[in-house]
RNA sequence: GGUCAAUUAGCUCAGUUGGUUUAGAGCGCCGCCUUGACAGGGCGGAGGUCAUUGGUUCGAAUCCAAUAUUGACCA
């Protein structure tokens, strides 16, 4: 048997074995359910760092789930990201020689669903390769027909409802894309730019002028009014002027509006209201025409006058040498400023005044805020409310965009005819409506003609919790998996996605599943959201593809096996804590390495386990065994099994409070330390004669027992070493796997026998740190004495704590003594005193030195304690409970000054 | 500019409603051990005035305020 443990061949072999048996397969029955529905990754999608930790988190709460017996549910899928998959086939079909432009929309289709086939489903399968136990049979996409049908239904009942209305709004403008976002959808950054002064001469004067700053000069063909503050005193005289635009003369208005900043630039704004939001606020309030000057791609249009189908950013070059030589550049400043970027094409966002469809978000923003308010739905950590608050309060909350300017969607069910509109769930309904509308029965579907755009792809996610489950089809399976339990997702999302499908929860559930199931269970999408940190590098920078700053994720699973990787990212950090993952750049390649420390502990844990788990099975066997060893025996099984369940009465309350790393932590070091280090030393048979004794059934079944209880509990973690030993603990019959096996329920604990123990331990440390000080080997068997005291009486009177003690230090022979033995070596546990005798020459200035050190500390204790207790208010003021330990504590620092002054007066 | 979070050992982080025998873990570091499951290991050890300054309290790493630094969200 190789002493490595090598994850690759296993973690294959598990993965089809449980896929072979169709473990992961939900359908409703009669026990709980347990639902969750995945984040869906974008079908343009590849593992990243980020997927990893969260659906490693998905699947650990899946499979705890499962092994309590419950119905459990992952639903996985993908969702058809609109602008990136649709950028990626125009990428596509470039490469053929074809031109959107020149095919259909269907056609068009045609090709985006051979490019999702061929590509959508990459990420899934190395979902699959991280363990991931979702059910397969269930993977929904959100371009598929039950979905969209959803998505149509739901925009005609909001439309009926006056929520979703169609206008003329300033939007943000992919010019790459060529499509509106959403607000969400931009994402600010700071950026070098350059600020340039220009002066605008007065009108009707001769060197009468007035100077503006601005970053986009190229807008200047576009100005309709220059604005300032009306408390600004440096501009009081330009009241009723007008001033003169460069480059195109027009005659503008100068107007007073207190949006102007007198402390910023020159405190004189140009107001160009096509291409600024707050711009074109201004010129709503006071009048002003809007000049639009760039077209759909930025390039100028026809009415900038000049550079007409000149890029803007050339543009921008063009115009600054014209106005130079004109004598309107006053100066050119290095300026800092925030650019709005697309978050798919990473094009600068244009504010551009176009015609678009939203949805209404005040009533839904304000059901969806109480969601959280009441509890209905539980945010952890908690404070992410916050964020949540910030965004969906009347004040901040923005109407959401809903059309996109793509093919690659929902198209939107509203039909035109002249100066109506028809929205309806199908054509036909649209000319019934449109019938009826006009008095023209002679309408026919040719004379309809339906909006070219489709919804946001956001608009088809938010149905999400509802929709994989058909539920706006039918409702047998909503009514099982409704609401779900919790929601696993990046803090990132929170307003694409988490508010909105808590809106369309709250909005369709009652409609759904009725009265009586919404009062017992409540309308909420999900019960919990568990919102993960951010993966970052070590310059704490997002990892991100385009940064080029994540190590590969499959290398990584390549490298360390699931279940390494699986622990790395969940022992980096702590719930909602953004993760610094410790993969190492390299700055010769200028990548970063595929490495991890952290997955390694975890590789090396597995190897542990695997290890550990070789020698218990390489033991003999036989019905009994020495008395002192099955006095050992039964202290530790008794100890382990006591320790194990206060660990698992622990686990409980964090798996509530999703404190998963937390049990991961704790778990690791119970079963390294205190199983492992510990448990298997204390029952393990000795070696006489170069020849290892037997060890009896007994504790053998029970070491396996153990062994195996702690497979499980590790294995929503673990899950692919955990089944293998699972398997190589016993023989196992066909369909018995650790996967589907039962999670031990945690039962009463004794603190007592506990305690016991782990003074044994204490005990063990301190000698073999005498050992280690004073240079005797672990070979050398040494007398131990005792103190005599209540406390240390009671102790060894236990049955095989005598046999333990010095078995684990390898003692010959334990005695009792009310004096300083010759020869020996002092420490102290808990209270109580023990003598080393060893026959080496002791160093007694190193002795001598750390019981002064010792000594110091314990009188420091005991001064603080003294303080406390000194003090009246404490005593009458703070609970018994609390004051009596404090007296234990005061009392116990007494007995072990007292030692130790005797073994320093001893010493001396 | 508004808001939120973070600041604890060289590094990455825990510390669960204020009371843990004067702060824990992993990695790294130091010393010893090629022992019989495991060197991807064993045993032992060193290392922190809990960012700073005030305040509340009988009692503060923990609560409050201000400051500093870092990160983020929104405008």
């Amino acid at each position: 048997m190789s002493t490595r443990y090598n994850p690759k061949g296993i973690e294959e072999k598990w993965y089809d074995h449980w896929m072979k048996h169709n473990y992961f397969h939900s359908e409703p029955d009669e026990r709980e359910p347990y639902s969750i529905v995945i984040p869906p990754p974008n079908v343009t999608g590849v593992l990243h760092m980020g997927h990893m930790l969260n659906n490693t988190i998905q699947d650990i709460l899946i499979r705890k789930a499962r092994l309590e017996g419950k119905n459990a549910c992952w639903v996985p899928g993908t969702d058809h990201a609109s602008i990136a998959t649709e950028a990626k086939v125009v990428k596509m079909l470039r490469e053929r020689g074809i031109k959107k432009s020149d095919i259909g929309r269907e056609e068009f289709l045609k090709y985006a669903f051979e490019w999702k086939d061929k590509y959508g489903g990459i990420i899934l399968d190395q979902l699959k390769k991280l363990g991931a136990s979702c059910d397969w049979e269930r993977t929904r996409f959100t371009m598929e027909e039950s979905l969209s049908k959803a998505v149509i239904k739901v925009f005609v009942d909001l439309y009926k409802k006056g929520r979703i209305y169609r206008g003329l709004r300033m939007t943000n403008w992919d010019p790459v894309a060529q499509t509106a976002l959403s607000n969400e959808e931009v994402i600010y950054k700071d950026e070098n730019s350059r600020l340039f002064h220009v002066r605008y001469q007065i009108e009707g004067t001769t060197d009468e002028w007035v100077t503006i700053a601005t970053v986009r000069p190229e807008t200047i063909l576009g100005d309709t009014a220059i604005a300032v503050n009306p408390n600004d005193e440096r501009f009081q005289h330009l009241k009723g002027k007008r001033a003169i635009v460069p480059m195109v003369n027009r005659s503008i208005p100068i107007i007073f509006d207190d949006y102007v900043e007198m402390e910023f630039g020159t405190g004189c704004l140009k107001v160009t209201p096509a291409h600024d939001m707050n711009d074109y606020d201004i010129g709503q309030r006071h009048g002003l025409d809007t000049i639009n000057v760039l077209n759909a791609d930025s390039t100028m249009s026809e009415a900038a006058q000049f550079y007409i189908g000149m890029d803007c950013f050339k543009a921008r070059k063009a115009i600054v040498k014209d106005l130079e030589e004109k004598g309107h550049l006053v100066k050119i400043e290095d300026y800092r400023n925030k650019v709005g970027r697309s978050e798919r094409t990473d094009a600068v966002v244009e504010p551009r005044l176009t015609e678009q469809w939203f949805l209404s978000m005040k009533e839904m923003a304000a059901t969806a805020l109480k969601a959280v308010e009441s509890d209905e739905v539980s945010f952890h950590p908690e404070h992410f409310f916050n964020m949540y608050h910030n965004w969906l309060n009347e004040d901040n909350i923005r109407d959401w965009c809903i059309s996109r300017q793509l093919w690659w969607g929902q198209r939107i069910p509203a039909w035109y005819y002249e100066e109506h509109i028809f929205v309806a769930e199908t054509a036909e309904e649209a000319l019934t409506a449109a019938k009826v509308k006009t008095g023209n029965a002679n309408l026919t579907l040719d004379d309809l003609k339906q909006e070219e755009d489709v919804v946001d792809t956001w608009f088809s996610s938010w149905l999400w919790p509802i929709s994989v489950f058909d539920g706006f089809e039918h409702q047998e399976e909503l009514k099982y998996y409704y609401p779900t339990n919790v929601l696993v997702t990046g803090w990132d999302i929170m307003f694409f996605w988490v508010a909105r499908m808590i809106m369309a929860g709250y909005e369709w559930s009652e409609d759904l599943l009725g009265k009586a199931f919404i009062e017992k269970n409540g309308r909420q999408p999900f019960n919990d959201v568990y919102f993960t940190g951010m993966v970052r590098d070590n310059q704490r920078r997002k990892m991100s593809k385009s940064l080029g700053n994540s190590p590969d994720a499959l290398e990584l699973i390549e490298n360390y096996g699931a279940d390494g990787v699986r622990f790395g990212m969940l022992s980096s950090g702590s719930a909602g804590n953004d993760i610094i993952f410790d993969a190492p750049y390299d700055k010769k390649t200028k990548t970063t390495l595929s490495e991890s420390k952290l997955c390694g502990q975890g590789l090396n844990f597995c190897n542990k386990i695997w290890n550990a788990h070789n020698a218990v099975k390489g033991w003999n066997v036989v019905d009994e065994v020495a008395k002192e060893q099955q006095l050992i025996n039964q202290v530790a099984i008794e100890w382990f099994e006591n320790k194990f369940n206060q660990l698992l009465t622990e686990f409980e309350e964090k798996y509530k409070t999703y404190r998963l790393s937390d049990i991961l932590v704790s778990l690791y070091s119970f079963i390294w330390n205190d199983f492992f280090s510990s448990y298997i030393e204390m029952v393990k048979p000795a070696y006489v004669d170069g020849q290892q004794l037997p060890i009896d059934k007994a504790t053998y079944e029970k070491t396996l027992d153990l062994f195996e209880q702690l497979m499980v509990v590790l294995h929503p973690f673990m899950p692919f070493i955990t089944e293998e030993m699972w398997h190589q603990l016993r023989d196992r019959a066909e369909g018995e796997d650790c996967v589907i096996s039962t999670y031990p329920t945690p039962k009463a604990f004794d603190k007592q026998t506990i305690n016991q123990v782990e003074a044994v331990r204490s005990i063990a440390t301190s000698i073999k740190n005498v050992r280690s000080k004073n240079g005797v080997s672990s070979n050398e068997a040494l007398k131990l004495f005792v103190q005599e005291s209540t406390s240390s009486k009671a102790l060894f009177a236990v049955a095989g704590i005598k046999e333990m003690v010095a078995k684990l230090a390898n003692v010959e022979g334990i005695n009792f003594t009310n004096e300083e033995p010759e020869s020996t070596v002092a420490f102290i546990v808990g209270t109580d005193k023990f003598f080393v005798e060893i026959h080496q020459e002791i160093d007694l200035e190193a002795e001598k030195e750390r019981m002064e050190k010792e000594l110091a500390h314990a009188q420091g204790f005991v001064k603080g304690i003294e303080k406390k207790l000194g003090n009246e208010r404490f005593v009458n003021n703070a609970p018994p409970a609390v004051v009596d330990k404090e007296r234990k504590k005061l009392a116990d620092g007494l007995a072990r000054i007292k030692n130790l002054e005797e073994s320093l007066r001893n010493l001396n």
